[in-house]
DNA sequence: CCAGTATCCTGCAGGC
DNA sequence: TGCCTGCAGGATACTG
């Protein structure tokens, strides 16, 4: 099984596993060291901001993780899991994972902790009103859930030169797809992932756009089944197995044709297509 | 504004 | 066995 990044459906199964695990939880204290990721960890800052306070809701935009600490209006903890970073619930025996940044320990000794090996992540306290303005989140585009999705995507690739593969990881056209559901939704849809957003016609662009949506739903629906089967809330999130059809998988048959798999790179990133399904 | 490339970082796989 | 190299990629800085 390949390693599932945090795109947008592994972000949202953590989101929804933490809010009915910690939702109404007070913490009693943060843990962590300044460090360098994509922005300074000051755990300082947080520790101040969220000891003693009571989490009061679970957001997510984009890949983005957003934890409101109440009371209402007192600001919200930003998480962003970047490539390889991961959010475990721990008790204070079980061994710390290498790694680990950010510690949150509840009244019962439960730990919420930020692992992140290549520090693509981050981790940082928005103060109230940060969030209107931090460029991180005001540069963001449109939900790819979000119903108005197949009316909107054709109008935003419509008069862009690069590749749909390209333009679909541009987070301020279309947020939340990364690498994997880029390839399976193009795989899904026959288009060429290197053909340009212009010379795309609006019902291909349309199509696509359906078949992101359900990729994606089918991914945050295997999620919701593998925290289910979870007989103790503890452990890993957001980590499961969605059955991907190409990525990855270049040499391979192709699942519809059974023709090999291909690789291109676009933008530094390896994509596995099919060139007899994909035009 | 747009398009393309470099950069950050660590773990792991493959070659010899 | 162990060392080296290259690859994996999200967001953003930078260049043209």
């Amino acid at each position: 099984m390949l390693p599932t990044m945090p795109e947008l459906p592994e972000v949202e199964t953590v989101r929804r596993a933490l809010e009915n695990v910690l939702t109404g939880r007070r913490v009693r204290s943060v843990q962590g060291q300044t460090i360098q990721m994509r922005r300074p960890l000051r755990p300082e800052v947080i520790a101040r901001a969220v000891s003693g306070r009571t989490i009061e809701r679970f957001r997510r935009r984009a890949k983005y993780l957003l934890i409101d600490i109440g009371p209402p209006g007192h600001g919200s903890l930003l998480v962003h899991l970047g490539m390889s970073g991961r959010l475990s619930l721990r008790s204070p025996e079980d061994p710390r994972e290498p790694h680990t940044h950010l510690t949150l320990t509840f009244e019962d000794d439960t730990e919420l902790r930020f692992i992140d090996p290549r520090r693509f992540g981050l981790a940082d306290w928005l103060e109230p009103g940060a969030e209107a303005r931090d460029p991180s989140l005001t540069r963001l585009g449109v939900e790819p859930l979000d119903q108005e999705l197949p009316r909107i995507l054709p109008s935003l690739f419509k008069a862009r030169r690069s590749p749909v593969k390209t333009l679909l990881l541009n987070q301020a056209l279309v947020v939340g797809v990364g690498n994997i559901y880029a390839t399976e939704a193009l795989w899904r849809a026959g288009i060429r992932p290197d053909r340009s957003g212009i010379r795309t016609s609006a019902p291909r662009l349309e199509q696509l756009a359906h078949d992101l949506k359900d990729v994606l739903s089918e991914a945050i629906e295997c999620g919701g089944t593998t925290l289910r089967d979870f007989s103790s809330p503890a452990g890993e999130l957001g980590y499961f197995a969605i059955e991907l059809d190409v990525y990855g998988k270049q040499g391979s048959p192709c699942p519809r044709c059974d023709a090999p798999l291909k690789n291109m790179i676009l933008g530094g990133r390896s994509t596995a297509w099919c060139q007899r399904c994909q035009r």
